[in-house]
DNA sequence: GCAAGGTC
C-alpha cells in the first residue's frame, strides 16, 4: 500500500493530473505496489515508477478555472478563463491545488491529463495544462474505471489530447455562460432601471425550466376547483375485524342513496372471487445518488441537498464510496465479501450480516440495477466503522446506506397477496386486498419496505358476508399535488437536466433567489417566482424549456464528432443572443422592470385587482380572472350533481381546503359582494 | 453579481 518515503522525484518525470485526491491515489496504487505518498502545501501527491518511467501524480479538485468577464452590462460576449479561487469566493481551497501543480510542473518533462474520461474531465485537465503552457505536448489517459487493469492499460497507451472532446466541453461552459449571464443581467438591469434597486436575479438552462415546472404546479394547485361525488360505503366483518369498503361511487347523490337502500335491504354481500397469489419481490438495487435522495426523503425526511451534503461528508470520512454517482451497479472489482466481513465487526450490524450469510449460504451477489455511470460504482459502505464524532443524522444516513447495500445481496421477499371481490346483486363490485409475509428476505434488513400485514381469511365463491352498516358519503376530487424538493429533483432527472452533483443544489438556489418557498414540505412559487417565470416565458422562452438542453447536447455531440467547430457553434449562439437581447433592451426593459417591482412590492400598480392588489389587466389580475372563469365553468357540473344554488356553491368553495387558493379567494370576494358572476346565475 | 459544472 501507500508508504511515506523520500519525496523528491528528481528531474525528468511525467506529471499526471488527476481530477481529485481520491482518484490520484487510486492511479498511484494501480501503477505501483508501493507508491510514495507526499504533500506539498497541504496537497497530497504520489510518486511511482512504472515500466521504468517515473510519474508524479497530483490531484486537482474538480475545476480549478472558471469563466469570468471584466465587462459590465448586457449584452456581454467577452469572457475568459481565470483561476477559480480568484473569481468564486466559495472555491478558495482550489488555490493551493493550483500552486502545488505549478511547483511540481517545473521539473516535469511530460504531462498527462488523467482526469475522468468525460467532457468535464477533459476541460479540467486542459485548463490546467494550458495554464502551465504545455497543452500542445500533453497526453491523455483514457480509463473508464479506476481499477488496476484499466489504469495500466490507459498508461501503456497514452494518446494525444482529444481536442474535439475538449472543445465540446469548452463550448458547454461558454454556452451556459452566455445564456445564463446575459439573461440574468437583463432581469437585474430591468429592475434597476425602474427602481434603482439592485437585487440578485438569475436565469439559466437548468434552473429556469425547473422554476417553470414548480410555478406551473403552483398555478394548477391554486386554480383547482373540486367536484363532488358520492360513495356507498359498507362495513363488514372479516376474520373478526371490521373493515370498511367502498362498494360504488356515483356522480349523483340520488343514485348513491338508491343503491345504499337496496344494500341495506339485502343485508349481505356475496363473495364473487377470492384469490391468493405468491409474490416474490427481488432485492433492491444498490443506491445511486438519486435513489438515495428519494429514500432519505421518504424514510428520514431529509431534503435532497441535505442528503447529498451528509453523504459527501461520509465519503470524506472514508465511510462510504463516492456519492455523486448515477450507477446502480457494484462491479466485480469491488471486494464485497471484504466489506461484509468488515461490517460484521460493527456490533450493530453483526446480526444482520449473520442473517445475510445464513440466508445466502455465504454466496454474495449484488442485484445490480440498469443505471450506469462511467466513473463510479453504486454507493456502498467501505466497511470502515463510523467514529464517535459523527452527528445523529450522519449515522442515520450511514445506516440507510449499509442496510440498502446488504439488502441488495439478500434473497427475495416472499409475500402472499389476497384479493377479495364482493358484490351485491345489480350493484357492481368492490375489491379489498390483504397481504401476509411468508419470508421477509431482504426486507428483514431494509425493514422500511416491509408492508404492514392485513390478513384476509380464506373465503369461498358464493359465500355471503353480512353487512353491518351502509352509508353514503360525499367525496371530492383531489387537487394536483405540489412538488416536494425531492420530486423536483426527480423531475429534473427525468428530463435529463442538471447532473447528479448539481440538481439538488440548483433547487436550493431557486429558494435562495426568493423564487420558491416551502410550506409544510411542499414547494410553492413566490410572487417573485411567478413573475420571473412569466417574464422568461414571454421574452426568453428558450431558456425555460428543457429543449435548450437537447439542442446543446446535439451541438456538443457534433463538435465531439468533429462535424462542426466550437467557434461556429459559439458565434451562432452569440448572434442569436445579440438579437433577442438588444430587442429586449430597446422594447421591454421598462415593462419588465415594472412587473418585477410590483412583485417585490416596490411599486404599486396603477390598477389593482380588487381581490389581491396585483396589477389588474381587466377587472381582476390574471390569476383571479382565471379563478373566476374556473368557478363559472365548474358550476354547471356542481348544479347537475347536487342541485346547489349559486350562493351555497360559493360558500362551499370558500370553505373547502382542497379548493385552490386563488379560487377560494375569488369565491370569498364574490360572496362578500353578494354577486354571482355572469353565467352562474341560472 | 449573474450559469452550470467539477470537488474540498
Amino acid at each position: 500500500m501507500v508508504r511515506a518515503g523520500y519525496c523528491s522525484a528528481g528531474f525528468g518525470y511525467t506529471l499526471v493530473i488527476a481530477e481529485k485526491p481520491k482518484a490520484a491515489r487510486k492511479i498511484a496504487e494501480a501503477l505501483s505496489d508501493k507508491p510514495i505518498a507526499c504533500k506539498l502545501g497541504g496537497i497530497p501527491y504520489w510518486i511511482v515508477t512504472w515500466m521504468g518511467t517515473r510519474y508524479v501524480i497530483v490531484p486537482a479538485a474538480g475545476h480549478l478555472f472558471g469563466l469570468t468577464t471584466d465587462k459590465h452590462g448586457f449584452p456581454v460576449f467577452e469572457y475568459y478563463w481565470a483561476p477559480l479561487w480568484a473569481v468564486d469566493s466559495s472555491s478558495a481551497h482550489t488555490r493551493r491545488f493550483l500552486e502545488a501543480i505549478k511547483k511540481l510542473a517545473r521539473h516535469a518533462v511530460r504531462f498527462v491529463n488523467a482526469c475522468d474520461y468525460d467532457i468535464e474531465g477533459s476541460v479540467i485537465g486542459y485548463n490546467i495544462l494550458r495554464a502551465l503552457g504545455v497543452e500542445k505536448r500533453a497526453l491523455r489517459a483514457k480509463f473508464s474505471a479506476l481499477t488496476r487493469q484499466d489504469v495500466r492499460r490507459a498508461f501503456s497507451r497514452l494518446e494525444r489530447l482529444d481536442w474535439d472532446m475538449i472543445n465540446a466541453g469548452l463550448a458547454r461552459h461558454e454556452l451556459d455562460w452566455l445564456w445564463g449571464i446575459n439573461i440574468s443581467r437583463a432581469l437585474m438591469e430591468s429592475l434597476r432601471s425602474v427602481t434603482g434597486r439592485s437585487k440578485v436575479l438569475s436565469a439559466g438552462r437548468v434552473q429556469s425550466p425547473t422554476l417553470v415546472e414548480a410555478v406551473s404546479r403552483t398555478i394548477k394547485r391554486n386554480l383547482f376547483v373540486p367536484l363532488p361525488y358520492f360513495t356507498v360505503t359498507a362495513t363488514v366483518e372479516l376474520g373478526g375485524k371490521a373493515r370498511r369498503l367502498q362498494v360504488a361511487s356515483f356522480e349523483l347523490r340520488s343514485e348513491a342513496q338508491r343503491v345504499a337502500r337496496q344494500l341495506r335491504a339485502t343485508g349481505y354481500l356475496v363473495v364473487r372471487e377470492y384469490s391468493e397469489y405468491v409474490e416474490r419481490i427481488p432485492p433492491p438495487y444498490p443506491f445511486n445518488l438519486g435513489d438515495l435522495q428519494v429514500e432519505a426523503s421518504r424514510i428520514l425526511g431529509f431534503s435532497p441537498y441535505y442528503t447529498q451534503k451528509l453523504a459527501e461528508e461520509l465519503y470524506l470520512e472514508g465511510l462510504i464510496s463516492y456519492p455523486r454517482t448515477n450507477s446502480q451497479k457494484i462491479p466485480p472489482t469491488i471486494d464485497i465479501s471484504a466489506i461484509v466481513q468488515a461490517l460484521v465487526r460493527q456490533t450493530r450490524y453483526r446480526e444482520l450480516v449473520e442473517y445475510l450469510l445464513r440466508a445466502t449460504r455465504g454466496v454474495l451477489r449484488v442485484n445490480n440495477g440498469p443505471k450506469e455511470d462511467p466513473a463510479h460504482p453504486a454507493i456502498h459502505p467501505t466497511g470502515e466503522p463510523p467514529h464517535s464524532g459523527l452527528s445523529k443524522n450522519h449515522l442515520r444516513l450511514y445506516d440507510l446506506i449499509v442496510r440498502r447495500f446488504l439488502a441488495s445481496m439478500a434473497p427475495p421477499a416472499v409475500l402472499v397477496r389476497a384479493r377479495l371481490i364482493l358484490s351485491a346483486e345489480g350493484l357492481g363490485s368492490a375489491s379489498i386486498t390483504g397481504v401476509r409475509i411468508v419470508s421477509p428476505g431482504w426486507m428483514q434488513i431494509y425493514y422500511w419496505a416491509k408492508p404492514s400485514e392485513e390478513y384476509i381469511p380464506r373465503l369461498y365463491r358464493g359465500q355471503r358476508i353480512q353487512v353491518k352498516s351502509v352509508s353514503v358519503q360525499t367525496s371530492y376530487t383531489q387537487p394536483p399535488e405540489l412538488h416536494t424538493k425531492t420530486s423536483l429533483v426527480k423531475w429534473m432527472e427525468s428530463k435529463g437536466i442538471g447532473t447528479e452533483a448539481t440538481r439538488a443544489r440548483i433547487v436550493e438556489l431557486l429558494f435562495e433567489r426568493g423564487y420558491l418557498r416551502s410550506e409544510g414540505g411542499r414547494v410553492q412559487a413566490t410572487e417573485l417566482g411567478l413573475t420571473v417565470a412569466n417574464i422568461l416565458q414571454t421574452y426568453f422562452p428558450d431558456i425555460t424549456s428543457v429543449e435548450l438542453t437537447r439542442r446543446f447536447e446535439e451541438l456538443l455531440e457534433a463538435i465531439r464528432m468533429g462535424k462542426v467547430s466550437k467557434d461556429a457553434v459559439i458565434s451562432e449562439a452569440r448572434r442569436f443572443l445579440a438579437g433577442i437581447l438588444s430587442e429586449f433592451k430597446v422594447k421591454s426593459m421598462h415593462a419588465v422592470g415594472m412587473e418585477l417591482a410590483y412583485s417585490l412590492g416596490l411599486l404599486k400598480p396603477p390598477r389593482q385587482c380588487p381581490i389581491c392588489g396585483r396589477r389588474a389587466e381587466g377587472e381582476y389580475c390574471s390569476y383571479h380572472e382565471a379563478a373566476i372563469r374556473k368557478i363559472v365553468e365548474a358550476y354547471h357540473e356542481w348544479r347537475r350533481r347536487t342541485g346547489i344554488t349559486c350562493r351555497e356553491y360559493l360558500e362551499k368553495l370558500a370553505a373547502m381546503r382542497s379548493t385552490g387558493k386563488w379560487v377560494r379567494e375569488a369565491a370569498k370576494y364574490l360572496l362578500a359582494r353578494n354577486v354571482c358572476p355572469k353565467g352562474l346565475t341560472a
